[in-house]
Formats: structure tokens, C-alpha cells, sequence
DNA sequence: TCAAAAGTGTTATCACTACACCCATGG
DNA sequence: CCATGGGTGTAGTGATAACACTTTTGA
């Protein structure tokens, strides 16, 4: 029995939530788009093998990343018996771009027109949409999407944009600040806007703190359609 | 590569949380305690595996299970690379006795009174108690563990033995109350007062429609260290 | 009759929601 | 000078937390 893991890849792009898919080399289902995947050596983990192939595909390292529940359907995959555990990855689709390996012919798709993709792969993005819906409004995950400054106006837009719902900027506002969470810089960003928008940075010690306390900042009734 | 599936059964005898351990017949490790456990078949998923697993060695069915991280030290088993797949199943503890199977030797132990077990399993069962705290602080999966009829004072005794908490009666009966999820009987439990307390069991529609929902009965200081 | 557990209300505090105007700037 | 997006406060409402006495009944 073989035992694979597989990449859901993560980015956002100031409006769009995107994953990173690959167009596979080799047979079977050669061309069709796919998961960045890869089977589990015998002497790694497989977090480790996780990780050794996201770098693979993006260089990067230390990388936000949450297994799932592993698929194990026996005819999953046609050729043989596969067991794949996918890994959620959050990446700052930014340092992907300046590291990308073209080797595997990746490419960004919209969470909102993602093709077909090869075996259940399609369902390990499903599945992995409704967990980061679940845990980003308990944890405060999304920031690993973000670069190491952004502005309030970008993070309300990546939580609304996760939960298709519009946030009051005010009570947005308040609770992030009130969280600790974050740092003020005094430089803005005018990229968007005329006055500006002042950057803040993640307060590091205590967001690795508090990662895996609960810390809402959307409320209950935004994910009860999204539960685990 | 060999993948198997583990058992972490957890139950509640009205004053502590027991897990079932058996004690092995074969080698490695005979006669050590050890998670119930076995190899996942070609033709099974691993869902399939484990409640066959679960049903070899308690007789029952319709058991909720929840599947948890796998374990993947490449020398976790000294014998050969098998990579476990761990299994949280909640029972009545009462049912089990009644079908129980002895060829395991198996037996409940108090989970302040763990023995020392194979391999990993130990880690297993710290996982899965972490994990327990945090998903029934949320879900209300904690029924799982009782009989069909229960009183209030033994769903808070529950309650508070799995966060080591005090619980204000009052506050806890109006909380479960307002839920929804409770239907009251007609019937008292005699058997641990003089004055009785009322039966109460599942409204079964509505705890299924709301298992995956949010539905806090501790609160959040509570589960902050029990974290995913 | 009394010991032991069950049942029951009220108040204070805190968190969440809804809501609208001024500010700064580049074009 | 004006269009555009950024920034800020307050009041009402609902949820949570703290607190103590009465009821029932078997022994």
C-alpha cells in the first residue's frame, strides 16, 4: 500500500482566495490539472513529506501547514492503492512568485473557477475551503496569507472574501486591535487610496501564543454552515 | 507500506473518563497494554477499517468516530514502517459491558490511570484527550457518552470532570436548556439522591442538524490551554 | 427530623451590533 | 476642489457570570 501526500495551497491575492494546481507531467490523467502531491519516503514523516514538497513546487520554507483527514477510498486512485493525506498550506502568494519552480507548470486559479481536477482532488479542495472557513474564525491563521505588513482594509477584505460576507469597518476595527495581535508601523500604503493606509505588522510572540487559542473574529453564525 | 488504524474509546462512568486498552497476544510488545488496533485492508477505506476494529472488540454499532492526525515516526514500530491512523470513538459505557468481547482482554482504565502502553499509543491518547476538550467545548459530542435518559447533574459532572472546572449549576441547567437539545421525561434517577432528578434525553433532530455547528457549553477560558 | 442532592431568579458586567460623519490626499 | 477610500465613537441589545435559598425524600 502506497501512502501519498497531496498540497492544498493557499494564497490570496488582495481579492481573490487562489490555490496553486499543477499540470501533471506523467501518466495516468498526464495534462490534467492536479494537487501538488508526492508519496511518502521511507524515512520521513509526513510532515516531512509534506513540507519537502511544497518546497519542492515553491522554495519556500516554514510554511503555515494543517493535515487533513486522510482519503482512502481503495479505488481512488486507477493504478494502485493510494492512501493520500492532504496538508492545507497558507503561503503569501508574493514570496511564492519571486521563488517559483516552473518545472511543474503551476498555476494560481481562483477558489471561484477552479477546473477539474484528477481523482478526488477536487474534493480535498472542498474539504479544505470548509476547515480554513472553520478555523480562520476560531484562529487567527489568515495572517500567514499576508506579507509581513499589510493594512486593516486588506484584512477585512481577506475575511470577508473567506466567508462571502460584509464586515462593519468599525467593529472590524476594534476587535483586531483589542486582540493584541497587532503592531502599528508609521508608514502607509497608498496603493489603494489616496490618503493611505497605515501598515500593521503581526505581533510574532503573541500570535504564536494565541494560535491555537480560540480568538473569533468572525461571529458564530458566519460558520455554522463552514463546521469541521 | 503498512497503514493501520488505532482506537482511543472513551468512556464515562458517571464519575471519571475511561479509556479501553487490550492487552496484546502477539509479538512485538505481548502482553502489554495497547490501543485496540489493525491493519487497514485493500479493500476498506479507513473509516471502514475502524469501525470493523471497533466492532471486533465491543459489538457495537453506529458508534460516533472521529478521525484523528496520523502518526508517522518512521520507527514508530520497531518491526516494520507502518504509519497509524488513530480513532476517536465516543460510547456508553453500559452498552459496551453488555456485549463485551473477552478474547482481547480488554479493559477500561480510569484516564488519570493510564499504564504505560506501546509504541506511541501514549501519545495517541494525550492527543485525542486534548483533542476531546477542544471539539466537545464546541459541538455537543459529549452525549455520545451517555445512556438515552440522563439527568442534568450527571451531564455537568461530565462536564467539569473533562476540564477539571466547577461548573454554577444554574447557569449550566439554563444553558443546556435553552439549547434545544434537551427533552425533559416524565421520570426520575433515584439512584443518586433522595429527591431524584429528572430524565432528560436527546431531541435527536435537532442535536444532528447541530453537531456541526458552533455551540459553546464551556467557555472559552476554559478550552484555551485543550486547543487543536 | 435531618442530611444530601435537586431545583430555581436576579443583577451586574461584558461583548456584540448597528449606525454616520470627518479626514487626508492625489489628481 | 473634489472624489475616493481611511479612520473613528456611542448607544442599545443580548449573552455570560456571580451569587443563596427552598424543596424533596429516604433513612
Amino acid at each position: 500500500m502506497l501512502v501519498a501526500v497531496d498540497c492544498i495551497i493557499f494564497g490570496f491575492d488582495g481579492t481573490d482566495y487562489k490555490i496553486l494546481l499543477i499540470q501533471r507531467g506523467f501518466a495516468p490523467e498526464k495534462e490534467k490539472w492536479s494537487l501538488m502531491g508526492g508519496f511518502v519516503q521511507m524515512d520521513e514523516t509526513l510532515d516531512e513529506a509534506a513540507k519537502r514538497i511544497l518546497n519542492q513546487l515553491t522554495g519556500l520554507h516554514d510554511v503555515y501547514m494543517d493535515q487533513m483527514s486522510a482519503f482512502s477510498q481503495p479505488l481512488r486512485d486507477p493504478i494502485e492503492r493510494v492512501i493520500a493525506v492532504p496538508y492545507v498550506s497558507l503561503i503569501d502568494i508574493e514570496k511564492y512568485s519571486k521563488q517559483i519552480n516552473n518545472d511543474f507548470h503551476a498555476k494560481w486559479f481562483s477558489i471561484r473557477e477552479i477546473p477539474k481536477l484528477i481523482f478526488d482532488h477536487g474534493d480535498m479542495v472542498e474539504l479544505a475551503l470548509q476547515q480554513l472557513r472553520y478555523k480562520a474564525a476560531l484562529h487567527p491563521i489568515l495572517f500567514e496569507l499576508l506579507p509581513e505588513k499589510f493594512t486593516l482594509p486588506q484584512l477585512q477584505t481577506m475575511y470577508e472574501g473567506l466567508y462571502d460576507i460584509k464586515l462593519d469597518k468599525r467593529n472590524f476595527t476594534r476587535k483586531l486591535l483589542s486582540s493584541n495581535l497587532l503592531h502599528k508601523e508609521n508608514d502607509k500604503d497608498k496603493s489603494s487610496s489616496k490618503k493611505g493606509a497605515y501598515y500593521y505588522s503581526l505581533n510574532e510572540d503573541f500570535y504564536t501564543r494565541n494560535l491555537s487559542n480560540i480568538l473569533p473574529i468572525v461571529s458564530k453564525s458566519d460558520i455554522s454552515l463552514a463546521a469541521e
